[in-house]
RNA sequence: GGUGUCAUAGCUCAGUUGGUAGAGCAAAGGACUGAAAAUCCUUGUGUCCCCGGUUCGAUUCCUGGUGACACCA
């Protein structure tokens, strides 16, 4: 599995020591495009989004987009770049994203990356352990296994093949004992020996900034951005992409809810009243990924 | 206007045969290596509507009030 290589013969002639990628993170909704474009319009560079759902060209409304006026103020990359029916992960955007930077740095000594989607931004500063590629037809098996006999028939083979894995993970996050045992039936290796904690070294200088605010004036700003969504046309958004609900895509606040509400066990008043309410449990969830991490710089607005 | 039912956590409600209470959701905190807007874990929260009465003790029983709902006029 080819991945980039800083020191390989593809690499142009760029003095990585000179460049700089200035990340903008934090919360959904604190305000995270608006200061981006500030940022990139002040360094005349652009701006490599780093948000899983605003890949996807069918989710504009619900995902909060930069709109038309803001994405022709400074280039963007990858916004709209996917469909909801393509398959994508954090480790394909390590990749993807580090060949762009390759090529934005031709170009401009510092580079903008804005986005919320943590485990995304973890892969393209610290990178992500090779892990072999599953089989679907092994994850098939797997999941047979799971809906037949149940997750405590996973736990048990888990702790046979990985005890060291067993020992450390949530024994009651479903997705987790998954990856491990599909990982391991896929190598005969057990998930833990792919793990080797150590994080790369990226050849330019990395400054990672969380904007944040006042938890009331967080939240009060998602009750009002949602209410803009709605206002330009979410359920419609959400009902033209309820055929492809069970996509991994449409695993996402805004779209569950009024799948809900299109399935009638829910008003639409209520719809709107989730929305909100999961989009703030959303919010403090990236607030305890950015936290962990010191290496963070946190900036208060107001 | 009359009769009945109800009033308990921020919300929806359970419960206490009289010994001052508990679920879900919300909220707060946390975990996180190819699903990450995903997935998962932990933790509280109280004039038990108000004034009296009975009682060693009332959120619980009784009188009255207030409010909501239903039915009858």
């Amino acid at each position: 599995m080819p991945r980039p290589c800083w020191s390989s013969d593809k690499t142009p002639h760029v003095d990585y020591s000179r460049k700089h990628l200035i990340i903008i993170a934090g919360p959904t909704a604190v305000g995270k495009t608006a200061y981006a474009i500030r940022t990139a319009l002040e360094h005349r560079t652009e701006i490599i989004s780093c948000d899983s759902r605003q890949m996807y060209r069918e989710m504009r409304i619900g995902t909060a987009v930069p709109s038309p006026g803001e994405l022709a103020a400074v280039p963007h990359h990858f916004i709209g770049n996917l469909s909801v029916s393509d398959y994508y992960n954090a480790s394909r955007f390590e990749t993807d994203a580090l060949q762009l930077l390759d090529d934005l740095f031709t170009r401009h000594d510092t580079v903008v990356m804005c986005g919320g989607s943590g485990l995304y931004i973890q892969a393209l500063w610290h990178g992500m352990d090779e892990f072999p590629e599953i089989d679907p037809e092994v994850r098939r098996q797997v999941l047979g296994i799971l809906a037949q006999e149940g997750l405590p028939r996973l736990r048990r083979e888990l702790k046979l093949a990985d005890p060291a894995y067993y020992a450390r993970v949530d024994l009651r996050n479903t997705q987790r004992i998954v990856r491990a045992v599909e990982t391991f039936r896929q190598t005969g290796r057990p998930y833990s020996s792919f793990l080797t904690e150590h994080r790369q070294i990226r050849p330019f200088k990395i400054t990672g900034l969380v904007l944040n605010r006042p938890r009331a004036i967080l939240y009060d700003r998602i009750d009002r951005r949602v209410d803009v969504m709605m206002a330009d046309g979410l359920q419609e958004e959400a009902r033209q992409l309820y055929p492809y609900r069970h996509l991994n895509a449409l695993q996402t606040v805004g779209y569950k809810e009024l799948f809900d509400y299109f399935d009638g066990k829910c008003t639409l008043e209520q719809a709107v009243t989730n929305i909100k309410c999961h989009t703030r449990r959303y919010a403090k969830r990236q607030l305890s990924w950015f936290a962990r991490d010191p290496e963070w710089e946190w900036i208060e607005m107001e």
